[in-house]
DNA sequence: GTGAAAGCGCTAACAT
DNA sequence: ATGTTAGCGCTTTCAC
């Protein structure tokens, strides 16, 4: 005696829409897919729909796809993406992509174990993906396994030199450009450091393809307008590096700075800490700049002046991409523009030269003042 | 290593093995599921296992699930829990759980649209998922779509009532004794106000349950040691909610606050922000205390307390649950601790009493304070 | 011990 | 304009 909930389902099938409807099955599968390209009585056809409906019939999409060697569904593999606070957002854009395209997104996840991908690829192959995203949490350059290459693969937030697939980016150097252009139409001139990011300086492989870039688009547009970077403080990406980092740089000897740019805006969280913990002001005695766009930005007090990571559209430009590109798909990478969150932390520079803010309430400071 | 050459042509498939070990498929599907409960010789194991290899035979998921009804993968489906900061967590304990069981997850999002939900859930349905959660962003009741009924499903961080199937959701009423009793051992009997959290004194199903459950713990043990709350501030979730509360809390009348307990972590961000434009100090002259422990809570200054809601070990239970649970499931709710995150924002009360501080000067505001 | 054969539910040649 | 037949790759009686 079954139980008495829900009636012992047995799914209903093709077959037994075709019978109700007193067609074959070839027909009801005709007319359930919505094909044309086989003549279908229009009795036919609403019979086969009428019995559809009746029935509550759905297609088993297992059984299609055993046929068709099409599940509609793309792997998502990842290093640890999940773990960043923007993770969602590229996995909310990924998934609005792929629902338009009436496809279901499997998320993997290495969790930075890089033994862990072959099996996780795997997984996905045996299930016969369509697609397999291969992201990463931040821009580098990564070697997918052996089993991807052939497939179709997109890249996301990533670039895998010798592996033929395309990448699909933040564009890093314009987002270095338009920060630069930022302080640059606020009357920065001088006094402009980078801070945070470790690796900022180097050239790929060896750094973040990010800093590197960034900070090319930045050193590049300051000299186009005949300034230059007053220099470069290297430190991790987070709130308390930058902190420190920032510490170190007002209580250096030199020239004050003036204008800050974090790599992260979990630096500049920092940054903004250890100005107020100087006296310093936000953006009356130095501006600050930085990238991501995290929610936080807009409660800091000023308002962080930051460069949106675009996750939202990277996410979506992966899976228009390996869904609806070109086949086979063009190893090119796909730069996605960084746009400008102007809030309140970004001002012009202080009159009179660079000076570290006046002894006061705070303690005693050396008196450091020089000008530039 | 078998392939290292050209993408794979035809797919090797089971018979491919079964023709090289000479045997039959029956055979080779026997040693390849590992099956014992039919004798095979030992040699015919070895040539099978040899065989598939030698070939990199990897089974068909698609057709084995055609054939056994079981896809070893399981759907999310939520409303906009990626969205939140905190989903990356919930995703990764259930993509680990997952793993740990070789099955795959499929994550969709409704994106907060209810009419979203039909389809998506029939698509996971179409491709016979063998389970699926049913997540919500926020502790609250929810109305899974019929098609639900009676398949295999958990509810993760959500309660259904009517609907037959277990919860998976954070002890709020535990936290809030939790929040309690670190303020009462700090030496805190009065002057407790519970600040934030739209709906946090209303009872499901119209509020959301996290307040209520919370608020219920906190004034439970508060009321065991003979105090209870000063009052109740209710606003948003947002760290300008918290700021704009809290700032009025301070400039009403009356005895001043001497701990606030906020409903999120970016309510407290806000509250730090208002204390400090009163010139008041934490913990000195207020303790702060919420709940979430988002990432910022440990850069602040001072480290925020918290309640870290254990989004991790949610989703890792749901998964855990929905696969190695009882068959059928049972209704329960499961309740996962809690537990505190004692930082710096919790002290002793201000001694004698509280009295609001009168803003001074702009200069008598500490450069440490401004920051957050 | 092992293999032949029958499907799982669907699609696609190839008939009529 | 519609039905027949043959699989997709695998599991699983059941017979030898």
């Amino acid at each position: 005696m079954p139980t008495a909930g829900p009636p012992p389902r047995r799914r209903v099938t093709m077959s037994d829409v075709a019978r109700r409807a007193g067609v074959s099955a070839t027909t009801a599968s005709f007319v359930l897919a919505g094909r044309t390209d086989m003549r279908i009585s229009e009795a036919a056809r609403q019979r086969v729909q009428e019995a559809a409906r009746a029935l509550g019939y759905r297609p088993n999409a297992i059984a299609r796809s055993l046929r068709t060697r099409s599940t509609r569904t793309i792997g998502l593999v990842s290093d640890t993406i999940t773990t960043t606070p923007y993770a969602g957002e590229v996995i909310r854009g990924a998934l609005e992509a792929a629902r338009d395209r009436e496809h279901l997104l499997f998320i993997t996840e290495t969790g930075g174990d890089p033994g862990a991908e072959p099996g996780l690829v795997d997984a996905l192959l045996d299930r016969d993906v369509d697609a397999v995203i291969y992201a990463a949490m931040y821009t580098r350059t990564v070697a997918p396994p052996p089993q991807l290459r052939g497939r179709r693969v997109v890249l996301l937030n990533c670039l895998a030199p010798g592996f033929c697939a395309p990448s699909v980016v933040p564009d890093e150097r314009g987002a270095g450009r338009t920060a630069a252009r930022a302080l640059l139409e606020a009357g920065h001139r001088e006094g402009v450091w980078a801070v945070g990011g470790r690796g900022l300086a180097h050239r790929p492989p060896d750094g973040l393809l990010a800093g590197h870039d960034r900070l090319r688009g930045l050193t590049e547009e300051l000299a186009a307008a005949g300034a230059a970077l007053a220099g470069t403080s290297e430190c991790g990406w987070e709130a308390d590096d930058g902190r420190r980092a920032v510490a170190e740089l007002l209580a250096r000897g030199g020239p004050a700075p003036r204008a800050l740019v974090c790599a992260t805006d979990r630096t500049a969280f920092g940054a903004y800490q250890a100005l107020a913990d100087a006296g310093l002001r936000v953006p009356g005695d130095v501006s600050v700049l930085s990238f991501d766009d995290q929610d936080f930005a807009s409660w800091l007090r000023p308002g962080l002046t930051t460069l949106a990571l675009p996750h939202h559209a990277l996410g979506r430009a992966a899976v228009d991409l390996v869904l609806g590109g070109p086949r086979p798909l063009a190893p090119e990478v796909h730069r996605v523009p960084v746009p400008l969150r102007a809030r309140g932390s970004v001002g012009p520079p202080a009159a009179g030269g660079g000076r570290v803010h006046s002894p006061g309430a705070d303690g005693e400071r050396q008196g450091r003042e020089r000008t530039t």
